[in-house]
RNA sequence: CGGGGUGUAGCGUAGCCCGGUUAUCGCGCCACGUUUGGGACGUGGAGGCCGCAGGUUCGAAUCCUGCCACCCCGACCA
């Protein structure tokens, strides 16, 4: 058991600040609002990138890089991006410091170094990358353009939370081209398919897929397709979003291209990220009152090797079979770390990686050795057996699928509990304020009434799912008809 | 950016209201010894610009002003 940890029940918000803390993830940096990732967090962030990046590989896509910086009349150049980002931006004024003569030591912005046009540090980069495309595009021959970038944005927020806010942030954001309409528009969906298919297979974490209403679409985008899920404490996150561009940007930027028939049109475009967002969205999923608790998919190693002795004699026994094992589970793919430091006890160690959310923890010690068996405690359900040596892999390798089962079914279960539907406007309030969750609700389509009810219940749409059945119904605020159950929950 | 709160050793804290010896305690850290199957114990030791800058005072962790950072609630946030 965890010593002196926020119980979730009691305070979410320090149970998260702990969990990242103390499992070594994140920390604060000297620089507002931005994060330093720890190794063993950027470990976890890695496996995303390496599983994604296949993924998006896949399926036709080649990586590229962009600028951080974009200048401010590229950045205006698409009006409604512009103004959706515009209050969140860091700029750049001048290049140059010199040394200042009345404090000796200390720097000053030289004023005679300023830009002539200030530089925008990047929010996300569909400026400068279709002032790129239209040099790349002159022919439907040109087309596809499908490319990725795994980059670091800077959004400045006034609040900030490790990994889910921050004013600086990693993410990859992908950034098509198409000579159709419904071929972006089937980019655009293929990829929301891409990002729901990790999240359950990988984060074990369920997700709904949908499409945003006008208010919550991206800035500059015809429709923002994204995935949604529950954390724990009953609020949503938006884990991914997938943008239909139209021809918004290509018409900002004339990116012009000739069609088979000769003809002059404008390129059809797609946008898409997800960010390090998705590391608190992991966190959020999983973890309990002992501390993180890790996917094996996702997991930096996803089995920890202990040995227990008592003599220099003991240990090299020990390690030796450990060390065994540690090849054999390899052998299969399975990532390991043998523990074998003699600065810490057995203990300390167990609750060590029970916090930072190690799936499997296996321990060998002399009576192991005599008695031919080994002790494996699984992380989610904290389980702890003694079993026989004998097809240890076989063994582990079904116990790491269960666990990555098990934590998918045990979200799934918890956001089935946790999703509602409401027919008037006084059930989804009760809902909401003794529940959360996600609350299904008819919905008279007009930002006005999705204005209202965010003013008066925090409450938002966070997507009109794209699987569920059309139904006849009435709007719970302003009883107006209604083709379509969306849906509301409070969210981060 | 508005309201509330916090900032003292790596972490958590006492002291602050009511200024006055050498800034308290626990965890952690270092050394040695005993230990090692769920965060060991003993003895000794190191570690502090009391968030930063200025002011009041003979004297400031303590009072005043400004700033910074963090936390909570808002506003803001695809």
């Amino acid at each position: 058991m965890a010593k002196d940890f926020p119980k979730r029940s009691e305070d979410y918000s320090q149970w998260y600040n702990e969990i990242v803390n103390r499992a070594d993830l994140a920390e604060h940096s000297a620089v507002r609002g931005c994060m330093v990732i720890k190794p063993y967090g950027y470990a976890i962030w890695e496996k995303m990138q390496a599983q994604l990046d296949k993924m998006f590989k896949e399926t036709g896509h080649t990586n590229a890089y962009f600028p951080l910086f974009v200048p401010k009349s590229l950045f205006e150049a698409e009006e409604k991006n512009a103004e959706g980002f515009a209050k969140e931006c860091a700029v750049v004024t001048h290049y140059r410091l010199k040394n200042d003569e009345d404090n000796p030591g200390k720097l000053k912005v030289d004023e005679n170094a300023k830009l002539e046009e200030e530089l925008i540090v990047r929010p996300t980069s569909e400026a400068i990358i279709w002032k790129t495309y239209k040099g790349w595009i002159q022919s439907y021959r040109d087309l596809p353009i499908l490319v990725n970038q795994w980059a670091n944005v800077v959004r400045w927020e006034m609040r900030t939370r490790l990994f889910l806010r921050t004013a600086e942030f990693l993410w990859q954001e992908g950034h098509t081209a198409h000579a159709t309409k419904k071929e972006a528009i089937d980019e655009t969906k293929m990829i929301l398919d891409i990002y729901a298919d990790f999240a359950q297979r990988f984060m074990a974490m369920p997700v709904i897929k949908g499409v945003k209403s006008e208010t919550e679409r991206f800035a500059g985008a015809l429709d923002t397709y994204c995935i949604e899920a529950l954390m724990q404490d009953g609020k949503a996150l938006q884990a991914g979003t997938s943008h239909f561009l139209g021809q918004n940007f290509a018409k900002a930027f004339d990116v012009k291209f000739t069609n088979k028939e000769g003809k002059q049109d404008y390129v059809w475009a797609s946008s898409w990220g997800v960010s390090t967002r998705l590391m608190g969205a992991l966190i959020m999923t999983h973890s309990d009152d002992n501390g993180l608790v890790l996917p094996p998919n996702l997991a930096p190693f996803q089995v920890v090797l202990i040995p227990i002795y008592r003599k220099e004699e003991e240990f090299e026994k020990v390690v030796e079979k450990l060390k065994e094992i540690k090849t054999q589970l390899e052998a299969k793919g399975i990532s390991v770390k043998l523990d074998d430091r003699d600065t810490h006890k057995p203990g300390w160690k167990f609750a060590e990686y029970e916090f930072k959310g190690v799936p499997l923890r296996i321990a060998l010690g002399p009576r192991d050795l005599e008695s031919g068996t080994i002790e494996i405690a699984r992380r989610d359900t904290l389980e702890k057996h003694s079993l026989d040596q004998s097809d240890i892999v076989t063994k582990v390798e079904h116990l790491l699928e269960n666990i990555q089962s098990n934590l998918y079914n045990k979200a799934a279960d918890y956001r089935e509990e946790m999703t509602h539907k409401a027919d008037t406007y006084d059930e989804f309030k009760n809902i909401l304020e003794e529940k959360g969750g996600f609350i299904y609700a008819h919905w008279d389509g007009t930002s006005e009434t999705e204005e209202q009810i965010k003013q008066e219940t925090k409450a938002t749409i966070r997507c009109i799912p794209l699987d569920s059945k059309l139904e006849e119904g009435k709007c719970i605020y302003s009883g107006k008809l209604s083709k379509q159950r969306v849906i509301f929950a409070k969210a981060y």
